[in-house]
DNA sequence: GCCTGTTTGGACCTTTTGGTCAAAAAACGG
DNA sequence: CCGTTTTTTGACCAAAAGGTCCAAACAGGC
């Protein structure tokens, strides 16, 4: 059994990521993945399929380490009310420290939506439908527990509080400044209020 | 004085913009534009400048044709709540409508950031903040005139609206389904409830 | 220290990219 | 019907795209 790969696989993976999360799947090419990892076409190619190959991996990174994590920390909160709270300022937090403006890659990678596999699409979709669901969880769980009116509809104001998030996103790539991000997400919460 | 061109020059620039607005900048080639405008190479060099010529023009046209001639409908509206719903459902039928889903031009360009030239960047963020400040005007109407409570911060549920408006725009590429739309947009309704 | 199987580097390939150019074609005034 | 002026056409260009390939470099087992 001979040798050991030189690089770290994840790690180019990582740096890759990064250039797709902030130039897009068309814009970037793949000189500049080459460029941004140091390695070599040919070794590239030999631990990947391709383009679409490493897009769908530095995906499936991004949802798993940013989204998926973020997540699960918030399932874990006790007050309903306070975890989508805390969802909104942490994705405000997260547009406003990134110098790069990168946005979200899941919003970002939707917008490309007609030049992606249909197991692209999937992610992303399948990513939403997540957060609506988790919002829509809590807001019963509000409730149950008397913290969140009766009268608003659950699963229709989960919808819309996703909406504002991507919003958020969207607008915190340089539309507006970093005030108006914390603003429009303190607004969002008066849905659920 | 000799000869005028065989081609509508703004048809050619409409055609163009459709592009543009469905598979965005970075991948939309010369040769699309070529096969979907049916021009040859060379007269479109000698009409127009090139690629970054072609996309702002088609972009001022998007900007002209639909955001603001939508909004100037919306200005002659007397009730100032009308108004706003009114924004909202425009946007949720267009949405609707459109068997391309191609979103709204103006979010889509937002989101190709990086890539474009400071003054397409000023186009995107200046109609952003015309719509801002159409809501925010709005509001300020109702409440004088009673129909909207003073409790609630014009400029920051304008913000909030406009937000709305993008998730909307992005989610109805393909994201959520036709229902929800309206559904996000009837939530979003509420913030001025 | 040599064989083995993998990784590496970079030359190379084809296709496509955005853009140029010169010759041919066409409408007008005279 | 002839020059003038502009458009049109398609060949052409250099650069960049994504991807392939193979000789050289390499770390194990023996």
């Amino acid at each position: 059994m001979p040798w050991e790969k030189s690089f770290d696989e994840s790690d180019v993976v990582e740096k890759t990521m990064q250039v797709f999360w902030k130039k897009g799947y068309a814009a970037t090419s793949i000189s500049d993945i080459l460029d941004v990892t140091g390695i070599k076409r040919g070794s590239l190619y030999n631990a990947f399929d391709g383009k679409d190959d490493l897009f769908m991996r530095g995906l499936l990174k991004y949802d798993a380490e940013q989204r998926r994590s973020m997540m699960r920390e918030l399932e874990s909160v006790d007050d309903p009310r306070e975890a989508i709270s805390m969802f909104f300022d942490f994705i405000v937090r997260r547009s406003n420290s990134d110098s790069d403006q990168k946005g979200c890659f899941l919003v970002n990678t939707s917008l490309e939506f007609s030049q992606h596999s249909e197991a692209v699409q999937k992610v992303v979709t399948d990513a939403f439908k997540e957060i609506s669901a988790f919002f829509e969880k809590q807001i019963k769980r509000g409730q149950e527990g008397g913290s969140i009116p009766d009268t608003i509809s659950p699963r229709e104001t989960a919808k819309a509080l996703v909406a504002s998030l991507v919003g958020i996103r969207v607008m915190g790539r340089g539309t507006f400044g970093k005030a108006a991000l914390q603003q429009i997400a303190d607004q969002a919460k008066r849905l659920i209020a």
